[in-house]
This record gives structure tokens, sequence and C-alpha cells, in this order.
DNA sequence: ACATTAAGTGATT
DNA sequence: AATCACTTAATGT
């Protein structure tokens, strides 16, 4: 993990690949290094964005709310990505439409929002940065929009598990039957049904507030 | 020992 | 697949 002072070191390892040097150099300038720990939510629905995050390490979960505070999971959101609902928002000055929580302890990058329009004249490594991952994003969304339309819920529910371990590097999910009910949208009771089928098949081993993926 | 929270189960829709 | 009502098990104080 890197440490604070290290900023300019911190944003290169993860950025390098991806930007131009004098975008990178305008970044470290302008921009703020944010840490969340983990379960820290981000930003709720509702609310309004005032920087672009990008996540330098860890991992986001980005879900739709309603008003009654019933979700669903729409896609995660990994090192060296942004999140492309927040960009539309901040450039339109809206209302979040979604909520996002940190997985695991995350370091974010904020930047203001003005550079947004300015490095789109100005880079055009930050042109195709936005659009891939515009697209990225959709393509997470159609899967899991496929997922819901194709899928029963075991096996969205397996898929889900995996997507998980596979996300956080572990096969060892520290989460209870109610959490991952709430980002699926189903209920606690069918969840406890389903996880207990795919022991009784082998597939995982059940403890208190674990599941354990026999393999990835 | 008691309260709280997580997980398991049968019955009903 | 969801909901209800209830039980059992694990954990914290």
């Amino acid at each position: 993990m890197p440490l604070p002072n290290s900023k300019a070191t911190t944003i290169h390892e993860s950025l390098d690949y991806l930007l131009e040097d004098a975008l990178i150099e305008e970044i470290i300038k302008d921009s703020q290094l944010r840490e969340v720990a983990q379960d820290e939510t981000i930003i709720h629905a509702g609310e309004r964005m005032t920087m672009i995050p990008i996540v330098l390490s860890g991992s986001i979960k980005v879900s739709r709310e309603n008003d009654e505070g019933e979700e669903l999971l729409l896609y995660y959101i990994e090192g060296g990505d942004t999140c492309a609902m927040s960009l539309q928002c901040c450039m339109r000055q809206s209302a979040s439409e979604i909520k996002a929580i940190a997985l695991e302890k995350s370091l974010l990058l904020l930047i203001p929002l003005e550079r947004m329009e300015q490095w789109m004249h100005k880079y055009r490594s930050w042109r195709e940065y936005i659009l891939q991952s515009y697209h990225t994003r959709l393509m997470e969304m159609l899967d899991t929009i496929d997922a819901m339309a194709f899928l029963r819920l075991d096996e969205r529910l397996y898929k889900y598990l995996i997507d998980q371990a596979k996300l956080l590097g572990t096969l060892e999910i520290n989460l209870t039957h109610q959490q991952i009910a709430e980002d699926l949208h189903s209920s606690r009771v069918v969840i406890s049904r389903l996880l207990k089928q795919l022991e009784t098949s082998g597939k995982i081993e059940l403890k208190r507030n674990k599941i354990v993926l026999g393999s990835i």
C-alpha cells in the first residue's frame, strides 16, 4: 500500500500507462488524494458530485438505490478506472443517480471538474480514457442486465460470488446472507436457501459471516 | 446468563 | 421466488 506523502509516485504507478506525461503532471498538480475505508460510502443517491473520482487502488461497488433504500448492484470499479455515471453527473451538475461504497480500503484521486473540460480539449489520452471508461461501464451494465434477464437466481448468485472472489482476490467472502440479498435485490431467506443448495452440491462452504468458494 | 444478530426451516402464496 | 413465523446457533456484554 502506498503511503500518503508519495502522491506523485502513486499517481505515476496507476496512470502512467493510460495517460500522457504532460497530463499526469497536471493531475499531480491539481488533484487531491482521498483514502476511503472499507464499507465507507463515497456518494449517496441524490447527492451532488463536486469532483470526478478515479480509483487508484482498491475497488468500489456502484449500485442503484430507490426511495425505500432498496438497491441493486450495477458494477464494480477497480484500479485505474473511473465511474461513467459520475462523469455525466458532474458535467450536468445534477444529483447522483447511484450510490458508491468502498468494497475494501481504497485510494481515490479527486479531480476538480473544471479540469474535466479543459483536458478534454487539450489531451487526446484523456478523451480516450473517458470514452473507454464509458464503454467499459456500459458493457458491465449489459452484463448485469443479461444476468437478471436470462439467469435464474441461483446462477446469478453463483456468478456474484465468483465475481466478488475475483475482485478481492480471495476465495473467502465475508458477507452475510442479508448483504448478498440486498445486492441482488432478493430476500435473505431465499439467498440462504440457494447458498445451502450450492453447499450441498459442493461448490461452496458456509461459515458464519463467511462463504468459502471451492474454486474460481 | 442474557440480548442481539445471523442463519436454517416449514408452510403459504 | 417471496414472505411469514418460528427455531437454532453464534457472538458480544
